[in-house]
DNA sequence: ATAGATGCAAAGAGTTTGCATAGGT
DNA sequence: ACCTATGCAAACTCTTTGCATCTAT
């Protein structure tokens, strides 16, 4: 992905106006408003060039979709709020990762998600 | 499914042989070995109802289609082997999750996954 | 004998790929 | 003008469903 396409500007730009992990549907629900042509596989060949290339970064929930969200945070995590299916960023982890490690594995990485109420839906109820 | 088949019993066969967390194509490859028959669609239908009646859980990994596992084990998290794509149980848990919560926010659970190489593959490697 | 469960194939949903062509450089 | 990136449609993968048949009770 070389060139500035007006596909690829309405993918990012499509980032930038919803702040939060977006699936491929989503992006090309959005990115549609203003480019009415654009196609699936065109969303999806960006967000795999942008994750590649460091510009997205693909955020996995457990039963849930791919989505993707714009690279450059610091390690964090996600909180999925169970009343209104938003997913929020966390900052900071948690210790003793290493010690749930069977002998002779070896650790690369983690993913926590946390699951909950978001603050707006426990003032809701 | 009320009745006591063959496929069902060899389904369960399954799970008690593998003792980790099994896909359904992995509970066909295991199951076919005694029922060569065996369906694919038939194991989606078992495997569905007997999370419905208690005798299995799902298990959701980020990024990874769904496995299964029998129900019953304590409080646990899950090890996924980026080379050979298994996934294992690991017990215990981590400390500082309500850290990580905003404030406001109700956490009512969370779901770890450790990511890396099993015992196999480091040393295969 | 009855009705639930199975096997196969087709249908869906989500993602990827082939190919002719629009469009960025 | 060149050649990448796009749009469309077909192909793929994973899961579900329809239906005739098998089989546990």
């Amino acid at each position: 992905m070389e060139r500035k396409t007006r596909q690829r500007a309405a993918i990012r730009a499509a980032f930038e106006a919803a702040r939060r992990p977006l699936s491929p549907a989503e992006v090309l629900e959005i990115a549609q408003r203003d480019l009415d042509r654009l196609g699936i596989a065109t969303v999806y060949r960006n967000l795999k060039a942008m994750v590649e290339d460091g510009s997205l970064a693909k955020v996995e929930l457990p039963g849930e979709p791919d989505r993707y969200e714009l690279a450059g945070l610091a390690h964090h995590h996600h909180f999925r709020c169970r009343s209104c299916e938003r997913v929020f960023d966390v900052t900071g982890c948690v210790e003793g990762l290493r010690n749930l490690v069977p002998r002779r594995f070896r650790l690369e990485g983690h993913e926590l998600t946390l699951v909950g109420q978001c603050g707006d839906c426990v003032r809701a109820a």
